[in-house]
DNA sequence: AGGAGATATAAATCTCATCTATGACCAATA
DNA sequence: TATTGGTCATAGATGAGATTTATATCTCCT
């Protein structure tokens, strides 16, 4: 059965508009070429779909039996061709970013949120994860973008730098004393220290950092969250371990500030991951293109 | 939209198989035809609708989304293509045949049986009505064919006669006495007679043979159907015209005789109706073989 | 390293959908 | 009754584009 699909096209605006010239300039056909169209729909069918009389056609019994299903189809069609048109438009669609909480709340939100009035009909959906279980979404087709700490290293991965984080280490004024001093390392560690929870990124980092200079660092306390992390230093438990650009307005008001060391720490990068050689969606596409 | 129906029952193929080659083999197209015509499809909506892998393709989102509509489409095209195929063997349809109550009983009866035996799947509809209004059926497009008692007149039917019937006049036992004998027009019209109502073909037809002949006919009785006629008959009510063929059973067991006549009572003939420049429903052309 | 599978690309081919021109038919006018 | 304006059908010419063949590229698996 090699039937044109083409035909079925011709067949529905034949029928709706019960005339072959209405449905050839629906069609920006010419009316031969409709006449012709359904005469070969009717060959391969072996029915006769029409009656033609001198004001247009009438579907026959058989015919008024393969229009209702191909009413629906062809509607079906449209509505497919409309969504596709509003997926195109970014009117409908949906984008998937996997990252950890700290990125969305201190990085990304300002971008989700122009990102969202830009293209209001997009659902957006953020999945907080560790760095690797992103990529695991990432690589399962869960999500269409991560948004990590660099760096990365995964052959499958599209990695993009952007913005810089700058980590570094403040406290509250129970530690008043150390304000504009710079201490060494191991000046630094006779004081209580703060670390996020041991699976992340940035503890891994600052501990790497510390051996290489021949110290251990052990924190007094084990927090969750960036937010425990400045409020916990904030109250005078400790020195924080933090990103400078998620405590900034903590810094600017005074209620936290840096502690000045004798040594550099490393500056760390966002990455945007997708996937390598795979296209990206419409919405994932247009979101990567605002963050440039 | 120049859109070409033809692409989404590749891309159809291409999304249920998984793989450009499968779907080529399936639609009988070498694979770079099918690689081309997604490709084009993807162009012309202007997103990215299957993940390129080395061991087939994947839907992307946007794909699936997309997937989704045209899945049910496709399928209602498949749908409809069986069930063209089955009305095209009289699997299924319907046939609609308009007539008169002692036509359908007695004349149509076998062939509606043999029809039914041979082709369950077709339903039948069987509209009693009289001439004219078997005729306006057939111009409203409510029934396929008519079975009238002949003469038809009229342009834009189509008439093919059918079997001859001969009317005559019959009596019961009550009057026994005029079996063998061969009456004269004015004689009969000593006996009470019996005839179908005012409306009938069969009853102008008599009428009018009267006329011919200067005598005027004017029944005893008048009843409503062929059934009553032969009842009436057989009590001994009158003399009823009918037609030989509807009351054979009765001729044969005795319960009936014909009345000879010095006079030929013309033959009536069956005409099957169709609307000429009609195409005739598959059906409707099945059976009118059937009856040939 | 090589083979077997996948898809992509390029250029040549040829089918067949479409067009123009015309005919035939019908209905409603003048 | 002839005319006009609408319908669909037919025939032949044409050209766009679907399809094919041949080849490249890539990935995975042995």
């Amino acid at each position: 059965m090699t039937n044109n699909y083409e035909l079925y096209k011709v067949f529905y605006w034949a029928a709706k508009t019960g005339s072959l010239s209405q449905a050839a300039k629906a069609l920006y056909l010419t009316q031969p070429s409709v006449s012709h169209a359904i005469k070969q729909l009717e060959d391969r069918l072996g029915l006769t779909l029409f009656y033609r009389t001198s004001k247009g056609v009438a579907l026959t019994q058989e015919g008024a039996v393969l229009y209702s299903y191909i009413e629906q189809s062809q509607i079906l069609i449209t509505l497919a061709e409309e969504k596709m048109t509003a997926l195109k438009n970014l009117d409908s669609g949906e984008l998937r970013i996997g990252g950890s909480d700290s990125l969305f709340k201190h990085y990304l939100l300002p971008y989700l949120e122009q990102f969202h009035e830009r293209y209001p009909g997009v659902k957006l959906h953020l999945n907080h994860g560790t760095t690797p279980e992103i990529i695991t979404f990432l690589k399962e087709g869960r999500i269409d973008l991560g948004v990590i700490r660099m760096p990365i290293v995964d052959a499958q991965l599209q990695v993009r730098e952007s913005f810089q984080l700058q980590d570094c280490f403040v406290a509250g004024s129970r530690y008043g004393e150390l304000k504009g001093k710079v201490l060494s390392l191991a000046e630094l560690l006779q004081y209580p220290i703060i670390l996020f929870s041991r699976n992340s990124r940035a503890r891994m980092g600052i501990t790497e950092l510390f051996q290489s200079y021949g110290h251990s660092i052990k924190p007094e306390i084990e927090v969750g969250s960036v937010d425990l992390l400045t409020e916990f230093a904030k109250r005078g438990l400790g020195i924080s371990y933090v990103t400078r650009q998620f405590v900034s307005k903590e810094l600017e008001e005074g209620s936290l500030f840096e502690i000045q060391l004798d040594v550099t720490l490393p500056p760390a990068h966002v990455g945007i991951l997708t996937m390598k050689n795979m296209p990206l969606s419409t919405a994932a596409r247009g979101f990567m293109e605002l963050i440039r």
